[in-house]
DNA sequence: GTAAGTATGTAACATTTGTTACTTGAAAAA
DNA sequence: TTTTTCAAGTAACAAATGTTACATACTTAC
């Protein structure tokens, strides 16, 4: 048995489920940074997540990103079930945002399995049911929210993925991420700084009471 | 056979299903504006719509809205479908964009048919796929676009919904939809028209080459 | 008809966000 | 050490959006 199956999804699937995933499923590692799925891309398998954390992210049409949410362990991407599921192209982009340890199913099982297990049919669906909750929440932060609310929250979610109140990245980066530009960045994170709320380093950000 | 379910819904069911579908389902007309379903509901139905349009919006915590897309007939609500498998409570608003016929397939049979019937189970699926689709589009006209570009693709989708290139509506409606205020609609609306893309009115709107 | 209510137009101004340009200081490379 | 590159701070300005206030014209109620 993989490390960190049992852990994760042991309470969701039953044990003959959990055989074949560990018989079925490629195991494999990516470093921070990797692109697991890029808009575009056919998707022959679906990735479940055993440790680490994945940053979902939306392109324009000139190329700049968008982050639309982090999805962690013991979930999966929905955005691959619909692309498996369809044979359709990736709207998203998949980035690892830590070191991240997955296994790969096949498309065929996936498909199979829908009607093999019914707990594995209920975690396709709840899957599709918290993605879809996720983005919503994306569309509710980028909607409603002014860029400070926006880059705090930000800031908050990627510490929590992170387990690390200490932020490792750069100005330049965050504009990325939140589709706006690096002297913005800087002059709201200067502000955050003034209200006892970050501390900032070079190459660094430190949340106060995370 | 009710109609318009013939018409919308056999290229995707088989007869059996259709059938089950006319015995059970609840059949359903809804005047322009009537909410099929608002935040916080507990749904107990999902609703395939035989002809007219619903409009599903989201709501910040002030209670304003904000349209996220339009759904039209051969379409369900794929947010219903989440809520009914999950039993949770609705996280979006939907109205009827006009006057809309719907059948109303109770949650009990929704699940039944997963199991016994395999185009329904895609037709689910699908379903889910399309509207992730649009909420992701709905990401990038938030995200990407200015506020006179989203104006002008929302009377576009507007006009189309409806099969009318005349829409009626005032500018304060237009300004709750998109989010913004009433003034600002009126001044993007007026260059629109010095830019011949659209022809004003009171109470209505008129695209030109739609 | 008159009055009241509603839709729209518009000016003036505030705030938010985006852009350009330049500076300073730290880290990395030579 | 010196040079170069990179990250960050900041001023000055531009553009987009939001707000307040008021005028005008059409519609409806009386």
């Amino acid at each position: 048995m993989i490390e960190g199956l049992q852990r994760n999804y042991a309470y969701l699937f039953e044990d003959e489920l959990l055989k074949e995933i560990s018989e079925i499923g490629t195991y494999k590692e990516v470093p921070e940074g990797f692109i697991l799925m890029d808009i575009g891309d056919y998707i022959k398998s679906m990735p479940l997540i055993l440790s680490g954390a994945i940053k979902v992210m939306r392109e324009d049409e000139k190329g700049d990103d968008l982050i639309l949410y982090f999805v962690e362990q013991g979930d999966t991407c929905a955005m691959t079930i619909t692309c498996c599921m369809g044979e359709t192209k990736s709207e998203i982009r998949a980035v690892a945002e830590t070191d991240t340890r997955i296994i790969m199913i096949p498309i065929q099982k996936m498909q199979e399995w829908m009607h093999k297990y019914k707990s594995w049919q209920s975690f396709i669906l709840q899957s599709y049911h918290e993605r879809m909750k996720e983005l919503l929440e994306a569309v509710d932060t980028i909607a409603f929210l002014k860029m400070d609310e926006r880059l705090y929250k930000y800031l908050r979610d990627k510490a929590m993925v992170n387990r690390d109140d200490l932020i490792k990245t750069t100005h330049q980066e965050i504009a990325q991420d939140l589709h706006t530009s690096r002297v913005v960045v800087s002059r709201l994170l200067k502000k955050l700084e003034t209200e006892n709320k970050i501390k900032l380093y070079r190459n660094s950000i430190k949340i106060i009471n995370l």
